[in-house]
DNA sequence: CACCCCATTGATATCGTTGTCAAAGAACAT
DNA sequence: ATGTTCTTTGACAACGATATCAATGGGGTG
């Protein structure tokens, strides 16, 4: 039989509340009796009943990541984030698959934070963006962090990253590279990153008198497929632009591909650059150029601060911009 | 405030203890009680309290991923597979990270199964490869279902593929397309899928009377730098196969890209054969050659068998083994 | 010294289920 | 008719924590 507060307190001769009190960090605790409940805790191993902590006190030690992301990768390096960040809190992860498209999405959630009592949850792309969604948890008193956000409410809880200014950035590297013909491969048209990501690319060409292109310029939705896609259909045009940045690395991929079936060579014929820093972008040949953003620490710091915000330490932890980092690889040539 | 069993029993004019009974499908109900209960829990919206069943009965509903795994897709494809088996159950799903190195993995997992009353685990690879662990989590009386296990014990819970009978397969796929130098690339030495795969290799070329050439035959560990620096080596040999099959896509990947920088060209020069259908597989150009295993199925299955245990139902499900499927791609050429 | 206040502590109720065990009644055998 | 067994049901305890609220006692104030 597992030990129990009860074993605690007669171990240390106190009463349960003050057990508890003690292994809630609760004020008004005499500091003899607290060293004196602690030693009693780690000579007997005692570890509190979950359930029933969650039964008394309504929280269920649980946070819930919420996705719909196709993206294997960046669903990994959230979770290990994430994973990382509850580490030693108490906490733990569940996954909760979803389907943004549904028109049971709210209900379901909410039908689901209900029902296992999870204690908040953290949203990811493109989930983050549906607004109104956001405000029905809102109305649910559902706690919740965002990774990603579309807009940046002061009041919510959320980690974003410098999407725009990276795609600015890298636009201005191939510029620099000497190419003027651009292409954009636009992501998918319910995120915001895209966005961000397109208008860092627009004002970059635009802030270096380059003009704006849209027959190689093409919506794509972040999926490899529709990389290649955008490819062929960029290949097929009289004129043919010296370099394509598309808005995330699998579309980059397809991009390649489908050049190469063209028979072109990047980057002889044709630069590349895409977003994201997945795996794919440094096991293709050449090399893509991209730009990296810290996907884990900032599910971390989502993860963090929700956790923060149940332990009423709100002031402490706050939402943040993380910096992404330009990568140059061979993908990108001069001119 | 959420209904409760209490609120079920009055409006059923039952005592709590039937309500109980019928939620939990207990028999020796008469049918009647139950009908009247079940009008009830729907009118009413009744769901039982997860805390309070778990203090009661013991049992947390949850059910843990164990993984030590650098490949993500495949991390997501089980994690999908068995989410969807998780719907509707009751369970859910928490993610543990491990490190198989670790010589407190042991007793780190022990006490992460006790202090969450987690009811069960799924094992993946490298773990489930492990027999001491494996042991200690028997002695501990820990339930789980493993995902590709080196011993198919008839005891345990398994879902298993043909790796060996693929890795065959696809070898002689090779060997049609009329090759008689094969390289390998072997898997992480841990894993018995690697050990699978490579004699699967081995008594295919020795059935089609060809000489195994340890020239060709390198050690790597599934990742993709592992197959770049296999790839760099055999490249450098004096005579150099005219096709490689490595024991993953990834490493395969790893080839490809060492075979282009060399200036070689696939399939051209070099024939190419990996394992898994990762995504990567078929968006490199040209695209893999590989073998594709239903990991979400086989991940599903590996819950279902699981919970099956809990509920009583050990007669129901069994152990399964999968079948894989040959997919031949672009990457291998007739000779 | 009497009074009040505040920090500290504990006795006990409580959360919402399941487990135990006994009672009631139906069914069946004698 | 009586005893026995089986099915069905319910009263109440129990799980292991936190919440409530009252009791205790030391320190400060007038």
């Amino acid at each position: 039989m597992a030990v129990t507060i009860k074993d605690v307190s007669k171990d240390a001769v106190v009463s349960i509340k003050t057990v508890s009190r003690v292994i809630n960090n609760e004020a008004n605790v005499a500091e003899a009796t607290k060293k004196k409940v602690l030693a009693s805790v780690k000579k007997l191993g005692f570890k509190p009943n979950k359930s029933a902590q969650s039964l008394r006190s309504k929280k269920s030690y649980m946070l819930a990541l919420l996705y719909d992301n196709p993206n294997k990768s960046y669903l990994a390096d959230v979770q290990s984030g994430i994973f990382n960040a509850c580490k030693n809190t108490g906490y733990n992860l569940v996954i909760q698959e979803c389907d943004y498209k549904s028109n049971k999405l709210k209900t379901d959630i909410i039908k689901f934070v209900e029902d296992f009592k999870i204690d908040g949850l953290i949203v990811t792309p493109p989930l983050s963006d549906m607004e109104d969604f956001l405000k029905e948890l809102e109305d649910h008193q559902i706690d919740y962090s965002i990774i990603a956000p579309s807009t940046m409410n002061p009041e919510s809880l959320y980690v974003s990253s410098n999407d725009y200014e990276a795609a600015y950035a890298l636009t201005s590297e191939i510029i620099k590279h000497g190419h003027k013909d651009i292409g954009f491969i636009k992501g998918h048209p319910k995120h915001s990153a895209s966005h961000m990501r397109f208008n860092g690319y627009l004002d970059a060409i635009k802030n270096h008198g380059i003009k704006r292109n849209d027959q190689w310029i093409k919506q794509g939705n972040f999926s490899f497929k529709s990389g290649f896609d955008a490819g062929v259909e960029i290949f097929h045009s009289a004129k043919i632009p010296t370099a394509i940045f598309a808005s995330n690395d699998s579309m980059a991929a397809g991009i390649m591909k489908s050049a190469q079936m063209k028979g072109m060579k990047v980057p002889h014929d044709l630069s590349l650059a895409g977003f994201d820093d997945s795996p794919i972008a440094h096991q293709l040949w050449p090399a893509l150029t991209t730009v990296k953003q810290p996907v884990e620490k900032m599910a971390a710091h989502a993860a963090k601060i929700l956790i923060a915000r149940f332990d009423g330490l709100a002031e402490k932890t706050k939402s943040k911009e993380f910096k992404s980092e330009l990568i140059v690889r061979e993908s990108l040539k001069f001119l």
